[in-house]
Order: C-alpha cells, then sequence, then structure tokens
DNA sequence: TGACTGACGTCAGTCACAGACATCATCTCG
DNA sequence: CGAGATGATGTCTGTGACTGACGTCAGTCA
C-alpha cells in the first residue's frame, strides 16, 4: 500500500499541457493543475520552480545530447562545424513520433508572452553553456559565443518548420539545412569582413 | 498651479533604475518605487504593464532606428548588408555619453534572471520586426529571419563588450567587428553548405 | 523498536497586478 | 462665463503566484 502515486512531477506536467492547452496558460491556476491529479498546490511549487516551469521539464536532457555532439566533433573542426555536431546530436532527442506532442507544446507557448520569454531564456542559456564547451576546447571568447548562438538561432528556426503542419522532415535534416543557409547568407556579405 | 508633477513615466523609470540598483529588482516593490517619486502603484502600473518593463521604456525607438537603417540600406544589398545597416543605424542610438548609464542598467538586468528574459523577449521581437523588413523588400522567408536573428544576435554580443569595463571603441564599430568575425566564422565551415 | 527521511498537507503571509469607481484641475464650447 | 467633457491620478478590493514554517506519516535502517 503507498502513500502517494509514483511521479507526481511527470503527472503534473502532463496535466498542466492538457489544461493549457484546452483553457489557456493565463485561465489555468496551479492550484487546479494540482488538484486534478490530486495533489496541492504547495506541492506543485515544490517540483517547479514557478507555473510556467511545468512546460520547461528536462530540458536538461536536451543540452547534454547538445555536449554529446559538440564532444564527439572531430578535434580539427571549426567552431561551426562543432555546432553542427551538437545540433544533430541535439536533434535526435526530437523523434518525429513527438512531432505532434511538441506541435502541441509549441502552440500553447505561441499564446504566451510570458512563455516565449522563458523558451528564449532556455535557448540562451543553452547557448552559454555551448559556447563555454567551445571555449574549453580553445576556441575562443567570440568565435566561441558567436558560433554557439547561432547555433540556437538555427536550432530555434529549425524546430520552428519541424513543427509545420505537412512538414515530413526530420529535426537533423532541417537544422543542417537551415545551417547551410546561414553559411550561404553570410558568404553573400561581400562588402563585410572580407578580410 | 498644477496639480500633478509632470513626466510621470519618467519619473517612475529614474526611481527604478535606482532603486534596482541600490537594493536588487526583487527587493524592491513597485509601491516603492511609486512613492518614492509620489505616485500610488496603481498609477506605476497604469505606466508600465509589470513591474520588469519600467527598465524597458523607450525600446521603440531602438526599433525605429534599425529599421530606418534597413530602409536607408541599397537596393542590390545582400540581407547581411541590409542588416549590418541597421545594425550602424541603431548604434546611433547608444552614443558613448551613455555608456556608464548603460552599464548600470545592464548590471541590474544581469542579476536577474527574469530581467534577462524580458531582454531576451525584446531583443528576439525586434529580430521578427527586422524580419518583416526584409520580406517587405524581397528577402526570402529562412533567409529574413536568418538574417536578421543574427543580427540581434551579433547587436547583443557587441553590447556586451561596449558596456565593458575599459572599452573605448564606439558601439558601431564593435558591432562591424562582431558581424566581420561571423562571416569569417561561417567561412570556415568548409564541410557545410558550400553548395 | 525507535530515530530518521522524504514527500506531502496545512496555514498564513507578501506582492504583482487588475477592475471599478471617485476626484479634480484643465480644457472646450455654447 | 459656466456646464460638461477629459485625462491623470487616488482609493478600494480582489485574485493568483509564490514562500516560509510547521505538522504528518509510510517506509528505511541501524
Amino acid at each position: 500500500m503507498v502513500r502517494w502515486e509514483p511521479g507526481a512531477p511527470e503527472r503534473l506536467q502532463k496535466a498542466a499541457l492538457e489544461l493549457f492547452a484546452t483553457r489557456g496558460f493565463e485561465q489555468t491556476t496551479a492550484t487546479e493543475i494540482a488538484q486534478s491529479v490530486g495533489l496541492t498546490e504547495r506541492t506543485f511549487f515544490r517540483h517547479f520552480s514557478d507555473k510556467r516551469e511545468v512546460l520547461f521539464y528536462g530540458q536538461q536532457l536536451l543540452v547534454e545530447a547538445f555536449l554529446a555532439g559538440v564532444a564527439g566533433a572531430p578535434p580539427d573542426a571549426s567552431p561551426i562545424e562543432i555546432v553542427a555536431a551538437g545540433l544533430e546530436s541535439a536533434a535526435t532527442f526530437f523523434p518525429d513520433e513527438n512531432r505532434t506532442h511538441s506541435r502541441t507544446r509549441q502552440a500553447v507557448i505561441d499564446e504566451n508572452p510570458a512563455l516565449q520569454e522563458r523558451e528564449l531564456h532556455k535557448l540562451a542559456t543553452i547557448g552559454t553553456t555551448i559556447a563555454d564547451a567551445l571555449r574549453a576546447r580553445g576556441v575562443d571568447e567570440l568565435a566561441a559565443t558567436l558560433a554557439a548562438q547561432s547555433g540556437m538561432t538555427v536550432f530555434g528556426i529549425a524546430f520552428t518548420r519541424w513543427i509545420r503542419e505537412g512538414e515530413t522532415r526530420s529535426l537533423a535534416g532541417i537544422a543542417a539545412d537551415v545551417l547551410g543557409e546561414l553559411v550561404t547568407l553570410t558568404g553573400k556579405a561581400t562588402r563585410i569582413g572580407d578580410a
């Protein structure tokens, strides 16, 4: 006989997404989420630092996937190539079966500025972590920051496209294309940095 | 005989920055800010949609400066070159006399995640606006988004460096350098997008 | 068996924000 | 010149996000 149902964070996360998707983020209170899975508001805030965080549970795994890709890049790879390796590795965290779920989640985020802020902050934090990893590999400060943040830009754009209705390509494939486009784009800046 | 002192938003903004800088953002209540300039909490929230927003008052002018630069770019300029023009124009909004003030403000933001979130969201919003402007010039969707977001990345990095203790170069100069470095970096991605 | 721990509940409090309504100097127009 | 419109403000009141302090109790382990 167990005292509580196990997996409180997961149950809260699932219930929260469902409620947010139907009623909207602001129209859903933390108390409602907690009660819908037989818990109290206080317990909700023990698992998640704030109401928004429940939607971002598990992001640490994405960071680790990214870093694993960075670590696996060949020693002579350029910063952008290292980031490309990170992107490819991170993309494995979003298999095509997750597309529908990701779409639902993103729809909720896209409807609420507060959630967009949190998402951007998460991406920026990952970018900082990647930049640290690049620096640890000997990349200089500016190049590391630029490459890492550009990688986050590419990831964000690729993810948005991966989510699109009718899209069938894998996230990794899209990310590679977007990164390629970035390279092409900057290559056309003939009047800048052509040193 | 006037009923109220004029310039309520400006007075609130000034007082808020001072209080945030001394006591910290979270340790300062909206009521305190308002009372310090002889107003009430309710009036504070009439001028600013939330407590964080008081630090971002006037960002619209930055957007307009950016857009003016974009509009002034030659018709045959590449997306990156257009963004470069926008950056140069936007940089004029931060003359060197403002360095100390910007430094103080940024120190407050850097200490609080909630403020960082707002800042990132503002930057992203500007990026979206620039992307729209690029698309209006005929740049395709992906290139416009990539160029605009990259521009925001460059702006952010350049601004951080402009703020650094001991830095004497202008923001425009630093931004041009950072953009050049981005072009150089992506040019080294020999295994990617070399189509 | 008894102390200990971990996950939870209860209670009370602070503060960010928002709606409704009153106030009053200034402005507008007949 | 006087009545009503206007706009920025104050007052009052409520909700919901979060927090600290404390109590509870099943399972663990010495």
